[in-house]
DNA sequence: CGTATTTGACCTGCGC
DNA sequence: GCGCAGGTCAAATACG
């Protein structure tokens, strides 16, 4: 019974958190639900067909057991249910926060817009999530420049619409501002027709939102990553409409359309690189108009938060052959959601059978003059000094950006000082662009570090093993929970990078482990800050790594165990088969 | 048999 | 106006 209980949701989170929200999930939850208690009841109730006289005294015994134990599956079907209705509103709770800080940040980017220096069309902006070869960077940067025309660069343009590249702040608002919410329903049925030219061309597809604003330009997000698979695991489905080779890439494009609802607008291209096989380049554009699954969900912030960068950006950077100078801070939030969003994706893409290297978002945003264009690098090469020495290029991002340096002594120091300089500049200089820097190879290594420091920390100051906790130590902790607590975008940040590190790394029970220690320490004020934090955000995320032990948290409600998230099926189906077991 | 993929043709926008 | 390239459609085909 019990792996029936288990079982059920988890199953459902492996096909369906992608494709459905919350709700949809505890419909489904209740559905499991009742199905459990069918054949529950059947045994249980056989027993007036049969005559009692038939059961046998042990059978009679094996009765009993199986109500009280189905009484016990009962409890934790409602207590999941519970769960999923908490995880449900958090994370309804969170996007809505997450949609009004950049539009938040639009409003102020519009205002700002008007600044002297912004006036150059930002073709390029850069949003380096990881560390990557400056040379390769740059090339990446003129590949997109070139995606728009010959497709060689990827687009994922999930949630957001542009306008062109530059549109007056008004505009700006008004396209974007209004619906950033992937989920609503309201920005897809503007639905924009995808390429422009469809607008004009699809009668079919019954927008006049085309005719409306035919100038928009719907955003792209390209994402670059190492995948053995034909396309990577994003969460949602797809189904293939075309395929063409396109100009300058032997590789045919395979183009996709969303399949988890009948009308959603969101298409996907496929390539590889031409240069480097391994390298898939996804594109994403336009707005889903269902419920999307946690994953998916993760992509179209994604996607909207480098949208938001894109048009912000659009306004403040330079051109763009060499990833210009973007301005010192992307807007941190949004940059920090698209980056580990992004991260998210990979995450995703880690269920795609042989993706299994988890490359961390080296995203860079570019627009074409055709498509505000976003790149996210996922490729780049494990290289400490590639990041060093694109800093080196563009101080001025490294200098005001959000750095997450890959060099583990660094990392969190680099994290600590990036976010604080994003904490007091971040809204402060409402700049879009810049540079969001989260080492590649760190990724890993720096969630685990960024935990690991924190957890440090909380230990230095709850524990007897370090009798006095350093200051600096604690300083930074309270940074950390200040900052987060402080940015709800940062939380979802945290959240999904948390996620990203968690689940992307079935394998790895050590990020569990790091989260569960963070919560087990929740009693130091700093940890009671952070969970508090991350908790809105991430509780879900959370949950899982905490499935194992959830009495870890009394006190936090939110950090429940554990349901099956959308991770790689392995790791989910893992994780069901251990909890059985 | 139903669904997904393949593939050639068609449409549209853009540059010359 | 013409040609090119990107993007989409839809019939044919493959697959489960």
């Amino acid at each position: 019974m019990e792996v029936i209980m288990l079982k059920a949701p988890a199953a459902e989170d492996e096909i369906c958190p992608a494709h459905e929200e919350g709700t949809v999930e505890v419909g489904k939850v209740s559905a499991a639900t009742s199905s459990e208690r069918s054949p529950m009841e059947a045994i249980s109730r056989p027993s007036p067909s049969n005559t009692k006289e038939s059961i046998t005294t042990s059978q009679e015994e094996q009765l009993e057991y199986t109500k009280s134990e189905m009484g016990e599956v009962r409890e934790e079907n409602q207590r999941l249910k519970m769960i999923l209705a908490q995880i449900v509103k958090d994370y309804q709770y969170l996007q809505k926060q997450y949609f009004d800080i950049l539009q938040q940040e639009q409003s102020k980017k519009a205002l700002e817009t008007a600044e002297p220096d912004g006036v150059e069309e930002p073709e390029l902006v850069l949003l380096s999530l990881g560390t990557s070869s400056t040379g390769q960077k740059k090339e990446e940067i003129n590949t997109c420049k070139d995606s728009g025309k010959d497709g060689e660069g990827l687009t994922l343009g999930l949630d957001c619409k542009f306008e062109g590249t530059r549109k007056s702040p008004n505009e700006h608002e008004s396209t974007i501002s209004p619906d950033n919410s992937s989920d609503d329903p309201k920005e897809e049925e503007p639905g924009e027709p995808w390429p422009p030219s469809k607008i004009l061309k699809n009668p079919r597809n019954g927008d006049d939102e085309g005719s409306q604003q035919p100038q928009v330009k719907k955003a792209r997000v390209s994402v670059r990553a190492r995948c053995d698979a034909p396309t990577m695991n994003d969460g949602c489905q797809w189904r293939k409409y075309g395929q063409k080779v396109a100009k300058g890439n032997p590789c045919p494009r395979a183009y996709y359309r969303c399949t988890v609802a009948p009308g959603c607008p969101v298409r996907k291209q496929v390539q590889r690189c031409a240069e480097d096989m391994s390298i898939l380049i996804t594109t994403y554009e336009g707005t889903h108009n269902h419920p999307l699954p946690l994953s998916a969900t993760t992509m179209a912030c994604t996607t909207a938060a480098a949208a938001s960068m894109l048009m912000t950006g659009s306004s403040t950077s330079g051109q763009g052959m060499a990833p210009p100078a973007i301005g010192p801070l992307c807007s941190s939030s949004t940059a920090a959601a698209a980056s580990t969003s992004l991260h998210g994706l990979n995450f995703g893409m880690l269920g795609s059978s042989n993706a299994r290297q988890p490359y961390l978002p080296i995203p860079s945003i570019s627009s074409t003059p055709s498509y505000p264009t976003i790149t996210l690098d996922l490729t780049a090469p494990p290289s400490a000094t590639s990041q060093l020495n694109q800093f080196t290029r563009f101080p001025r991002y490294s200098s005001t950006g959000f750095n997450f340096s890959s060099e583990s002594t660094t990392i969190p120091t680099s994290w600590s000082n990036g976010y604080l300089s994003y904490a007091s500049q971040a809204y402060n200089k409402g700049s879009n662009t810049g540079s969001l820097s989260l080492g590649r190879q760190s990724q890993d290594s720096f969630y685990h570090s960024i935990l690991q420091k924190a957890i440090n920390s909380v230990a230095a100051t709850t524990t007897t093993a370090v009798p006095s906790p350093s200051p600096n130590q604690h300083a930074l902790t309270d940074t950390i929970a200040k900052a987060i607590t402080s940015d709800p975008s940062f939380q979802s940040a945290i959240a999904a990078a948390i996620t990203s590190y968690v689940g992307g790394q079935p394998g790895r029970e050590g990020a569990s482990h790091d989260l569960l220690k963070l919560g087990g320490h929740f009693n130091s004020s700093a940890v009671a800050q952070l969970s508090a934090a991350v908790n809105g955000c991430a509780s879900s995320y959370l949950n899982r790594s905490s499935s194992s032990s959830s009495s870890h948290q009394p006190n936090l409600p939110l950090l429940q165990p554990p349901l099956a998230f959308p991770t790689p099926k392995t790791a989910s189906a893992d994780r069901n088969s251990e909890s059985i077991d």
